[in-house]
DNA sequence: GTGGTCTAGACCACT
DNA sequence: GTGGTCTAGACCACA
């Protein structure tokens, strides 16, 4: 849907080697990103608690990756407590009640 | 910051180092030189647009070096535009249409 | 245990359930008649020894039945050493020389 | 070197649907039986505490599967203490000084 | 030249 | 028709 991955080609850039210590600083794994951006949505309300998110395929179709990465992606927000996966049924965002620590793994909530 | 650029390329020469004086200036780097001979490839016709050169791995072997020199190489050859460097897929020599200025970045050509 | 076998597959019939008792006999169920299909395109040689078939996904859309059913079909074709299914990797027309005994499993051919 | 992984292609089995209770038991993921199999050997003294494993790729052809299916096996080895993963370097045995605790994960030990 | 991440797409198992 | 596991092999980043 958004293809927000931007960053997907800069590495490219063997820059020149002084100084690089405040260059490096917002690199981020693809999965991350995606994660990130899903738990974002989650928190908007965009995705609220009880909704099916889409399928794996159908996500890594509109974020432009592979189905192993999303499956990444999903893996940490499912070990955060931001999502339920069920095997054969689907990927559900976890309500409130039921994990209520979030925020003791991830500042952002 | 050229001499920085110097620096960062130099773990390349594991051959002499007394007596350079003379020596270097028409000595050309190892990944330049395959650098010069996968362009010649690409000029010649020997690899098309669109085609996929073989992997880093297969490159290393078949040249002799390390995969870092090769990637060294392909990193040129991707700045220049020869190439289109895809992570998870492979590189790919670049269509001159979607690259019509590949000469105003590199001079030898 | 024939019969619980036949009890394995009725779930395919989501066809009519009302006066089975003269239909019954020269129905074919879906499954089979996929897999006679592929193993007639086998032995007409449109599907030649060490052949890729299509995914099980694409066969099923291609088809219009579930990935299952088509699962089923290519189980039977398995069984009967048609064709060798690789996890992963895909399914294989078997060549001849290697399943010489064929027509000893199945009786239509 | 001892490709073991003997239940590879014995998924094939699409037998009969009477009581599988006793059948299904020991179904065993690729990636645990591999684990098993290093686990075993680092018990049994044949990988020394400091050795280093041969390499993911090297692995990856001598069980016979691919190197994410290894990465999976390592990855619960080191989740497990046995081993230590060190990027760039390569991986190791876990010196028993540094984890007295294995058993308290793997009972085998 | 290692381990790390990713691609693309297959078959498997559950519902 | 979902999620789960696996294949095969690519490029990336560390040492």
């Amino acid at each position: 849907m958004d293809r927000l991955i931007g960053n997907k080609l800069e590495k490219q850039n063997n820059v020149v080697d002084f100084d690089l210590s405040d260059v490096v600083i917002n690199k981020k794994k693809v999965y991350e990103e995606i994660a990130d951006q899903i738990r974002e949505r989650i928190i908007n309300g965009q995705f609220k608690p009880g909704d099916k998110l889409p399928s794996e395929r159908l996500l890594a179709k509109n974020f432009g990756v592979s189905v192993p990465t999303i499956r990444q992606a999903l893996g940490t927000l499912s070990a955060t407590g931001y999502i339920k996966i069920i095997h054969g049924s689907g990927t559900f965002v976890t309500s409130y009640q039921t994990s209520p620590f979030l925020d003791l793994f991830d500042k952002k909530y």
